[in-house]
DNA sequence: AATTCCAGAGAACAGTTGTTAACTGGATGA
DNA sequence: TCATCCAGTTAACAACTGTTCTCTGGAATT
């Protein structure tokens, strides 16, 4: 199905690829709705003007982000999810999980842990849809799993929610720790561990 | 102990505050590291020089809105965590004082989200340190319930850690849906209502 | 081979920004 | 009363912003 693109649009893909690269540079240290459109064609080294024939502005620049940094996300999160093993074992491969992508990502992860509450509508919108459908996914995994005998569509769904909104607090915690030393890295990620085996042992007596 | 202001250092408060409470205002709708100290002194109606007078600058101004819109919450905090009743009872009552909270101030609500993990360093510092702060004191007051027995430092950090996070969660949540139909709203406080619940019941089986 | 297309360049636009310096005039303190 | 102080003003600076229009040269199409 895949089909040979032109020199033509490789060369353009290339340039709208290096806009947004330089893009996730910039957003280390400012948030984008501070984020200049000639200041990423000047990191690029093209003209201004060039910017427009790939985004409309740095709002849309944005949302194209979101979907780069989140879309390629969906799978990891199943398969997170569904992986089998003692609870124990499952929380500790999480947490590996989620800091092993800090520190490979850290660009994409910092831009939407900023940008989720940030100042431009749109890329909010954009991020909380991609969240939500992650909810929905954790959502279908856990309905598979026996625990989730007796547990209606809304409890397993805040449920879902409970665990994707503690994978972003954890996500900015390696996130902050990053610069720091192997010992407080490991402080938090047993903070982390901590905090997921209790919200598993809140699951586990819900129905009590 | 309150000496009264002289004409000068009064109108000096003045002037500081209506800068602050138009920087409050036009930060609903960006973030921080995109507010021009010309936009502030416009919005306020003096001249931009005499921003000088009162902020180094727009972070300067930053870090003393995070002290005004958390500094006060002290006591707050620790009147709710404290309080009695059943935890259900607790619950309810949490949730309600974050409604009425986030609905009388949205505003400070909003820039804490949003700067929170922005762009702008010494701001998100001073965040995290009054979140630390709330942390600690939400920690005294859990320690002095019976149902902390047993319970380690680091484990009553991490369950209060976990609260103020859930806090901030619902808070956002709840500026997300002021705009919304009321039936919106009661979703927000009954999903919000049923995480605190999930977080109790983990907590009453900690130890288990 | 001739024509169309279009990503990117170049120049110019009116507005905006932070920061400096020198000032004014009313409150303050001797 | 008189000298000092200092919050706020005025003017000017170089540097920057998003956006428009026109142009170009090589790829794509016929």
């Amino acid at each position: 199905m895949s089909h040979t693109l032109g020199i033509r649009q490789a060369q353009k893909q290339k340039t709208r690829q290096a806009l947004m690269d330089a893009a996730l540079v910039l957003l280390e240290e400012q948030s984008l709705s501070s984020l200049g459109l000639r200041e990423v064609t000047r990191a690029v080294g093209v003209a201004p003007t060039a910017f427009y024939r790939h985004f409309r502005s740095t709002a849309d620049l944005g949302v194209a982000l979101v979907e780069e940094a989140l879309g390629s996300l969906h799978p990891m999160i199943r398969t997170t999810v569904t992986a089998d093993g003692t609870s124990e074992e499952r929380i500790a491969r999480a947490v590996e999980l989620i800091a092993g992508h800090v520190t490979a990502y850290p660009a994409p992860v910092r831009f939407i842990a900023r940008e989720r509450h940030g100042g431009v509508q749109p890329v909010r919108e954009a991020i909380r849809d991609q969240l939500a459908r992650f909810a929905e996914e954790v959502k279908t995994e856990l309905a598979k799993d026996a625990e989730a005998e007796g547990w209606s569509d809304d409890d397993l769904l805040m449920l879902s929610h409970l665990y994707v909104d503690q994978m972003l607090v954890t996500a900015s915690l390696f996130l902050e720790a990053l610069e720091s030393s192997p010992q407080e890295r490991e402080r938090v990620a047993l903070l982390a561990a901590r905090q997921m085996r209790l919200i598993s042992i809140g699951r586990r007596h819900w129905l009590d």
